[in-house]
DNA sequence: GTTATCTTCCAAAACGTTTCGGATAGACGA
DNA sequence: TCGTCTATCCGAAACGTTTTGGAAGATAAC
């Protein structure tokens, strides 16, 4: 006991106790074949006995590897907080738990901008790959991954979106498909609320509800667009209102986000314009305030733990097998609620 | 160039650059005083031209301290999900990363248990720190990292609480005040709606209700209690309607958590028992769908994101500088919405 | 001129793991 | 009996950092 009184519970402790050398004792826990069945055994047994674990950091030095996969989380302030989070959280912990790599995340302190802190997680060797979300469409923090080749998966994607792997819903054809059906429902006349931010998902809801339009070739359609800051819902109310006020206001007002149309539902309450009644409202998210609102919100569902969970997949597939870039496109479901009807011919 | 073709961005390679040892270059960067002022200017530049950052798993095998303080995530695979999971993620890691430190989280497979992961995670020396939440009664992880003498810090109290850090709010009082509240609004025929689970809260909650019952010394105040598994929701609708159909039938009834509240107002919608006229509710925790009800939840808050901003600091506070045990325990407070009122005096 | 004291630097060890390149001994074939 | 194989084991290097215990030279004190 007293000769072997190594640190506690190392492969070097291990070894000593069973009188083996420290690389016999490693090759037999990693299975190797050039070590006897009956010697692996026994040092099972002795490593099952005193609950050995390998230590992380000398494993890491040696190759390379830590198990973790990175995250950086957005802080806001603002009291707009992000309802599918945890969720997502959930669900990408849950993919990478499933073969044997842990989530990590840092949120950005004020001081140093995104960009630093994902240089400072990649140079330190502290993550093996990284996820990025939010994505806008020039992306400093794409360009710099890819650039330094270190493995990584977007929620989301870049205008220039290849040569690395990701995962988005087509916003594209959703918006497409929106106005396809709410034509038919005969509005004509549509305001599209959207954001000021350049991410990438704003063009491809905005493109694809214009080309729907311009696919449809009817003069009697218009379209008024008004773009807000995103998370600061205090400058909402003046777009919404103009677009509400305006001489032909909108039948059907097609907002980017749930938020958005959320506040489009209580402006036009506030001036005692009925929805669905005589404007229909539209949101994108499927946020869980969306089926309390009044009426209850119509709007796209993406199944954001899934995705998540897909995601961290996808992530190992590339880390583990050195498979190339993978992409991939779903399709939210729009959910029909009680936002939207058909149009009104007040002309 | 040539000469110096070590390893990209190691101290070794700066080291040959400056045609210094690689001792005087860390210690250059730690801020000895042993090294001259006019060399670790040299040093710091040339670490900033080339962007260094010291590889964390040689930090960590020298120090023994990662930066990393875990949290074990759990995974529940109810519809049910946390609200405020996403808070709680971002306030602790908030509070961490203005200290330097990050967190990282496992959700636990479903094959081993949560103190097999909790076991694997320190013996590795993944993290420097835990965080535990959701804390029974008799909790096993609690007991481990006392006994094996690692930092951790709970939300939430065992028991036998004391040795260790903790935050937790005070349900105990807030149960006390609830029932006097309620007593002054005239009820007397109480319900009390809990949980089977032995967490600690739910033995606090429960104890300061019957407390304040027995202070109060009034023969006429009766209460029923019932208790139902509190993530399988589909089981409550029983227990809950067995109160409503109850001969003497409860004017108020108090959850434990805001989900029974809002099932329990739901159940008594279906029987068309009127809430709050003929039926008070009151839940706990205050989650977002608490004020999407109809009527409104009365209930009490507790602001997540602040209180794991908090655990963060008290954390890293029992790291730093040693200090020893830190217990806080916070009063959330009555949010009176519209699901309470004054009991009728049907007798 | 000698000794003591600073100042500034560095070699080497240590942390715990994996892995490369043998080494030993017994089995086997000739 | 000798060489060749195979099965089994091990020593030593390597990963990148911090830290211990000096060493060398310069400066101050006597």
């Amino acid at each position: 006991m007293n000769i072997a009184a190594k640190k506690k519970g190392s492969l070097k402790a291990l070894a000593a106790d069973l009188g083996l050398s420290i690389t016999t004792v490693s090759r037999a826990l990693g299975g190797y074949s050039d070590v006897a069945e009956a010697t692996r055994l026994r040092v099972v047994a002795a490593a099952e006995a005193i609950d050995y674990v390998p230590n992380i950091a000398g494993k890491m030095l040696v190759t390379g590897r830590s198990g973790f996969v990175g995250f950086l989380l957005p802080l806001r302030d603002s009291p707009i907080f992000d309802p599918f989070l945890g969720e997502y959280i959930t669900g990408l912990s849950a993919g990478l738990a499933e073969r044997g790599h842990n989530l990590f995340m840092t949120t950005v302190s004020s001081a140093q901008t995104e960009l630093t802190a994902l240089q400072h997680i990649v140079e330190s060797g502290r993550a093996d790959a990284m996820v990025l979300n939010r994505i806008a469409e020039d992306d400093k923090r794409v360009n710099y991954l890819m650039e330094r080749d270190f493995p990584f998966v977007a929620h989301g994607r870049t205008l220039e979106h290849t040569g690395y792997s990701w995962i988005d819903t087509d916003g594209q054809q959703a918006f497409h498909d929106l106005f396809d059906w709410l034509y038919e429902l005969g509005h004509r006349r549509f305001g599209l609320l959207s954001i000021t931010e350049a991410m990438t998902f704003r063009r491809y809801r905005e493109n694809g509800f214009r080309t729907a339009i311009n696919n449809k070739g009817d003069s009697d359609v218009t379209l008024s667009m008004q773009r807000v800051p995103r998370f600061e819902s205090h400058t909402w109310g003046q777009a919404i209102d103009s677009m509400l006020d305006a001489e032909h206001q909108p039948t059907a007002i097609v907002a980017l986000t749930d938020e958005l149309a959320l506040s489009v539902i209580e402006r036009a309450a506030a001036r005692g314009i009925d929805v669905p009644g005589s404007l229909t409202v539209t949101g994108f998210d499927n946020i869980p305030a969306a089926q309390f609102s009044k009426p209850e919100l119509t709007t796209f569902d993406q199944s954001i733990r899934s995705s998540a969970q897909q995601m961290a997949g996808l992530l190992l597939d590339t880390l583990d097998s050195q498979q190339g870039v993978r992409q991939q496109l779903s399709s939210p479901t729009l959910i029909k609620r009680a936002s939207h009807g058909p149009a009104l011919n007040t002309r």
